[in-house]
DNA sequence: CTAGGGTTAG
């Protein structure tokens, strides 16, 4: 019965998938709801979201989880009101809403901002005894973040059970998301208090509330917080983060010093070190450094060219701009960090006891 | 029962 499932993870183009699907169709395997469901989840990872719908429309009575796969489909690929539209329907034809449905009909009315919609959802959540789930909460809080309602974000993250890093890291992002930094900060505080251990990812959010106040102590803080956590190897966007926020503490000389140390040089880091310039107000340097990324055969992407215009417009230099709009800005799709680094971070020779005894204190800003 | 939540573009 799932003897097929390997072959799934063995397609690894659209073609193989086809032919599996041939297979799954002669075989009889389709009629079931598991192979079906896979194969929808298989094709819109490829891309062929139209391939997804079609075995999903000729599936009789899909399930609960089925529909939530294609919900999810759509939503990687920013469909976001086929996803409503689906959820919708859901409520139409009267199919069971599961609980793994909703994370992704949220984040889609946060997509399309419609939180009218979103409020509804809510509703029907509360209803079905679904709000003492984490990440149903954790999903809701983060639509509210999205649309700017903190107090309602707030609200139902005082009144959750159960916190972990997530729900953590989604209302601190949240504050710092509508421009206040220094609120993000303080519930950083709080969770720290409660004895939960930051990751990478809320450490990205908190690298951006350092930018956003501009607290130099605080980024060294941070910085070394990062080192004797090990973040900082085998994560090129967190490197970024840190470039970023060094230059925007005052500090543009340390964000250099990140950015030269790194084994390996991906789009965001390069992309960091060029708006970092840019902020500075150092647009030869921008330029110099776009040059240099275009040596180094790495792909710019939007934001990197955002950054060099800019620098070309206050230097007047046009020949680098023309250069530069040789980028078709709209190909540049997902903003994905390759870079990898990996070497050993003593270089910066933080005194890491320095910087945890400030985590312990209170934040500097 | 599956899995579903937090990241970031300056």
């Amino acid at each position: 019965m799932t003897l097929y499932m390997p072959l799934f993870r063995s397609c690894s183009n659209l073609r193989s998938l086809t032919q599996l699907h041939a297979h799954l169709v002669v075989s009889g395997f389709l009629k079931g709801p598991l192979a079906s469901t896979k194969l929808i989840e298989s094709y819109a990872q490829m891309g062929s979201l139209k391939s997804s719908r079609l075995v999903f429309d000729t599936f009789p009575s899909p399930d609960s989880f089925m529909w939530g796969v294609l919900m999810k489909s759509y939503l990687w690929n920013h469909f976001f009101e086929e996803v409503v539209l689906l959820y919708h329907n859901m409520i139409y034809h009267q199919a069971h809403i599961g609980s793994f449905v909703y994370p992704s009909v949220l984040r889609a009315s946060s997509g399309i901002c419609d939180l009218g919609i979103g409020r509804k959802i809510h509703g029907r959540i509360v209803k079905s005894g679904f709000d003492a789930d984490t990440v149903i909460e954790t999903s809701l809080l983060g639509i509210y973040g999205e649309l700017g309602c903190l107090d309602d974000a707030r609200k139902l993250f005082d009144e959750m059970g159960e916190r972990d890093v997530v729900c953590w890291s989604s209302i601190v992002s949240s504050y710092i998301e509508n421009g206040r930094a220094r609120e993000g900060l303080e519930m950083f505080r709080c969770m720290l208090s409660e004895g939960i251990k930051p990751d990478w990812v809320i450490m990205l959010s908190i690298a951006e509330a350092c930018a956003n106040v501009g607290s130099l102590m605080l980024a060294k803080s941070i910085h070394g917080h990062a080192i004797v956590n090990e973040m900082m190897s085998d994560n090129g966007n967190f490197n970024s983060s840190l470039i970023f926020m060094y230059s925007q503490c005052g500090s543009l000389s340390s964000a250099e010093r990140i950015f030269l140390n790194l084994p390996d040089r991906s789009t965001s880091s390069w992309t960091s070190m060029i708006s970092s310039y840019n902020q500075n107000e150092c647009f030869q340097e921008a330029v110099d450094t776009f040059l240099g990324m275009q040596e180094s055969k790495v792909e710019p992407n939007a934001v990197t060219m955002l950054s060099v215009l800019g620098s070309c417009a206050r230097l007047e230099n046009f020949q680098s701009f023309t250069q530069a709009q040789r980028f078709d800005v709209e190909s540049f799709g997902p903003m994905y960090g390759t870079g990898m680094f990996s070497e050993n971070s003593n270089v910066y020779e933080l005194q890491s006891e320095a910087s945890n005894s400030i985590w312990n204190k209170s934040i500097p800003v």
